[in-house]
DNA sequence: GCCAATGAAATACGAATGTATATACAGTTG
DNA sequence: CAACTGTATATACATTCGTATTTCATTGGC
């Protein structure tokens, strides 16, 4: 990520050093968990795990929602990476959906807590914070788009209304994944095959309706 | 609801009456808007709304999240029953999709505050409240898985992973529906328009799954 | 008609929170 | 070395919170 931090060297020898943005952000990050949203944590308590006076917290933020957003954008940035490399190594349909979905879940199993919140905070807090969430959820769905159209091209399958498709993935992997957040260890496998089913069936569905749509544009619905 | 409250007159002449469980429900239920998540309210605000004082809400309640696991079971109920109503109106399948959806919609509309709760407080809060709203969730998969099935007969369609379709259906809605929280009135259309193009995806595509299944049956992958 | 019992309100306490104000200290200039 | 500037800390204050304890009003039984 683009540091925005004074440059500090974090491992300086024994005096306290320059407090910097991401001190905070880590601090913040702790902090999350099964059990604690982001709009649950306080300021002081951010401070404190960050080891720092609470009224330092204003030199970096203006209150607890900048940082929230700032969360929510550190956590898209970090997904479409991991997502962007899964794309990458895979060029098949079956391996495109699959990879992707795989990366996903392995993430999931990884217990980021940046991936927490990208998932499971888009429905609460202030409307920046749920601003935040949807902008990067657009970019999920955006770049997706693009890879389905472009699948749809090699695999001269039909692709109906590409946007929707996109979205409806995306938001129900993402609903799913939140779901998942609880599941205990053996429950993954079931889970992960279902995800791939659900994906495989909207898939599945696009092509079918694009087809319809095809053979007799002209029908009324 | 059973009313598990002790059974007094709301309406009783010019006594200060007992409190009942229902006031301080009505009065959390009031509090809760689109920047206010049940997991945000604190005890003594919900008893300040109901005119009541604070420790009063222990005679009906052990804490917050047990009001918050009753806030859930009603919205549930209540959802539920609009559901039920919408698809006794209907029988064909197109009406029955399209019905469940106006109804939620409408519903949607109408900002509903147990709506709200159901549609964005599943992956927030306690062990208990989220445990709350998957129970709830599952009625409605539950519901939904039975008749797909039932249409499926009729119509003679296939249906690949009935419960798995149910559920890909009910997530999604639930999560489109809890972002349309926030649209403005004039987005509901297009919204609406949305929200039943991705139904019928998911619902050609396990058809279409289910052919491709019956017909080669023994083809691996 | 009085008395115990029940349920709600009042008061109180300790903890935590967001932030305003004042202080100490490092690094840079002259 | 002295003055200045920016950063982090310390102290303080008013709120709010959850809840323990106490007080009060109403009620039903005798």
């Amino acid at each position: 990520m683009s540091s925005h931090s004074p440059a500090v060297q974090p491992g300086s020898p024994g005096r306290k050093q320059l407090i910097s943005r991401d001190d905070i952000i880590n601090a913040a990050l702790k902090l999350l968990g099964p059990n604690r949203s982001v709009s649950t944590l306080s300021l002081r308590e951010v401070a404190r795990e960050a080891g720092v006076a609470p009224n330092s917290f204003y030199r970096h933020f203006r209150d607890m929602d900048e940082l929230a957003v700032s969360l929510i954008d550190l956590a898209g940035e970090s997904l479409r990476q991991l997502i962007g490399e899964a794309r990458q190594r895979a060029n098949s349909e079956r391996s495109v959906v699959q990879g992707c979905t795989d990366a996903f879940m392995a993430r999931l199993r990884a217990d980021d807590p940046l991936l927490h919140i990208l998932l499971r905070e888009g429905t609460v807090g202030s409307t920046a914070f749920k601003q935040a969430v949807e902008r990067q959820l657009n970019f999920f769905e955006d770049q997706l788009r693009l890879d389905l159209m472009h699948l749809a091209e090699i695999k001269k399958t039909g692709l109906y209304e590409p946007a929707l498709t996109a979205k409806a993935i995306t938001r129900l992997v993402f609903a799913m994944g939140a779901t998942a957040l609880d599941l205990s260890e053996d429950q993954y496998e079931e889970f992960n095959r279902q995800i791939v089913a659900m994906v495989r069936m909207i898939i599945s569905g696009t092509q079918t309706l694009a087809q319809g749509q095809a053979v007799n544009a002209s029908l009324p619905d």
